[in-house]
DNA sequence: CGGGGACTTGATACTGTTCAATTTCCGTGG
DNA sequence: CCACGGAAATTGAACAGTATCAAGTCCCCG
């Protein structure tokens, strides 16, 4: 379930563009299919840094990635920030803002990305067409909650080494079910925001990863990170191939 | 958005229960209506510490509360344990088993309680033909999204105060939109449950209570709370009314 | 090549955990 | 109705893990 990834994302972003061949079960006849392109016909581009959507924005569309790499964050009142993902090609971002019609978090390009962009009314009215699609999209939905949960599961009794490992482990595998390799990928994102994401602050991220190194668990170069040990990185989840997060 | 309980849910459920004044915009002709009925015809009771579902069963149903209070827990391997949420009267449990087909947790009655099981088949078969319905569907599983980002952010960068804080605000807030008062009631879950569901051990939550107490928010009599200072525990959370969690 | 942000590392402070001892509550059975 | 027993809750003291503050290094972009 963690890595397969989106079929309705990767159908609908991908019969324009090179991730065909992750697409997954929806089985849709020719002409269904041209619906499906129909509605995916409006693509974009962003530069590092630039919103996709920021938190107040009125709802019309969920994105599909088809390249690059973003993050989502809700800020508070106050100031204080929390990464609420980090969401790889493939990916679909903004189904926070269906339900009030207002996107309840910024979602930023970490590096440079492509997008396809989906009219929701038009993805809804589809899926009452095609229930293949309908129960693709509330299984996204679905997805989400649990990947939530996990992470809820996460921040509320995992140690700081214990939460690295996950998210180095998580990234693995939804590195290695786009084709990349598992054991040896380059960090998108700064310490503060892996930070803010695992609850932690820069300076514990920073340390508890050259403890992870000196362990022998993984290799660190600033953002390029090698999985040296992924048995024991498991172990240290407390789980065996097949994770949550 | 956190005191507008789930339309969908009321009007399914409380069709036949004494909810109905709390069912919200979907608007149905009667006869679509009957439609609806039918689907919810399956009632069923539990007592408190019964499982409605447990991890790894089978997904057929979403359910919907009539009466009555849940937890839902998802287990570790290793034994951790974490509770992703509490649900009341009005509210739909079940959804984050649609991504698998399997539940990914356990929901457990910790109040004898009564649900309406909602056949998942159905229930997409008939928003296929009801838009408004459809519509609601996809804003309650966007809204379960939501409130579990508001307690990734509890979890990540609240201190015990406040997110014991923004829980009872929470609960206050679904009392009240149920009708019941606001700024005193019994919580239906242990100290250890709280302490679970906030990322905090059950000594924490006791002290935590304590300490609350004495500078004059909240006043505590084992399971009966009553919020003597809504607007300090506001300033707690860093909000003004009208919250997320 | 220069400058600023990102990162690493150390020393210290603080919040929450752990371990332990009591007390209180509540359901059960006499 | 009361007495009993076990679970739940409270409270204290010592400890552990992470945050905070601070200094210095590295890297990348312009």
């Amino acid at each position: 379930m963690q890595n397969s990834v989106s079929a309705l994302t990767l159908r609908i972003a991908c019969s324009s563009c090179n991730l065909r061949e992750l697409c997954l079960p929806v089985d849709l006849s020719n002409a269904e299919l041209e619906h499906l392109d129909a509605l995916t016909s409006i693509k974009r581009s962003y530069h590092r840094g630039d919103f996709l959507y920021r938190s107040g924005d009125k709802f019309t569309s969920l994105y599909a990635i088809r390249t690059g790499f973003f993050k989502t964050q809700v800020l508070h009142e106050d100031g204080r920030e929390q990464v609420t993902g980090f969401q790889m090609a493939g990916e679909i971002i903004g189904l926070d803002a269906i339900s009030s019609e207002i996107h309840a978090c910024d979602a930023i390009a970490l590096e440079d990305s492509e997008i396809c962009e989906l009219p929701f009314d038009q993805l809804e009215a589809l899926s009452r067409e095609l229930p293949a699609l309908q129960r693709h999209l509330h299984k996204i939905m679905s997805r989400e909650i649990v990947r939530d949960q996990g992470i809820m599961l996460l921040l509320g009794s995992m140690h700081a080494e214990e939460r690295l490992a996950a998210f180095l482990l998580n990234l693995s595998q939804r590195f290695a079910a786009r084709g990349y390799a598992a054991n040896a990928f380059e960090l998108r994102m700064t310490r503060q925001e892996i930070g803010s994401y695992l609850g932690l602050k820069l300076e514990t991220v920073s340390r508890t990863l050259s403890q992870l190194q000196s362990n022998g668990l993984i290799t660190v170069h600033n953002k390029s990170i090698e999985l040296s040990d992924v048995r024991r990185l498991f172990d240290l989840v407390g789980q065996h191939p097949a994770a949550p997060l």
